[in-house]
DNA sequence: GCCAACGTTGGC
DNA sequence: GCCAACGTTGGC
């Protein structure tokens, strides 16, 4: 069996928020249209844990886990031209966007915002913390993932 | 609301 | 293939 992978998404709590994944359980992840991002995309294999991240929040943060339920299949709002996500470069043949499903794992009863994640000495090098960082779907090492699983579980 | 950083597009 | 212009992301 392949070891598993960590990840972290990004949304936005007004487009899609962790409450909102509780609440449905599992849901696709559609809208990603960033050719590096594509790429992670189409290495989850079910059950690679992904931290689930808040941006343009206030503050920004990780707010909770998920899981691979799905791997990748082809992103229809693609094909969909009134969807936001539409792009008539991808075709039913030739599909260029992809999507996977998620579902709920928890709900940090701590979120981790940004600013406490910079300080952090053990998060150095973390992708997310880079300066000018854009990636919304990226790889996150396991120990960076058990250092902030860690992090989540402790009182403050 | 501002703007830095980044990815993409398209002229040449 | 270069690179300027443009649109988007996302922190602040």
């Amino acid at each position: 069996m392949a070891t598993r992978r960590y990840w972290l998404v990004k949304s936005e709590p007004g487009t899609y928020s962790i409450d909102d994944l509780e609440r449905d359980g599992t849901t696709c992840w559609e809208g990603v249209r960033n050719y590096q991002a594509r790429n992670f995309l189409r290495e989850m294999k079910v059950g690679d844990r992904l931290l689930f991240y808040h941006s343009n929040a206030a503050p920004p943060a990780i707010v909770g886990l998920a899981e691979v339920v799905r791997e990748a299949y082809p992103d229809h709002f693609a094909w969909d031209v009134k969807s936001p996500y539409y792009d008539p470069r991808s075709t039913k043949d030739a599909p260029v966007w992809f999507m996977v499903d998620v579902g709920f794992v928890e709900r940090f009863a701590r979120p981790l915002p940004l600013p406490e994640l910079r300080e952090d000495p053990a998060l150095e090098g973390m992708e997310l913390l880079r300066r000018g960082s854009r990636l919304s779907v990226q790889p996150v090492s396991k120990e960076h993932f058990d250092h902030i699983l860690k992090l989540a579980r402790q009182r403050s």
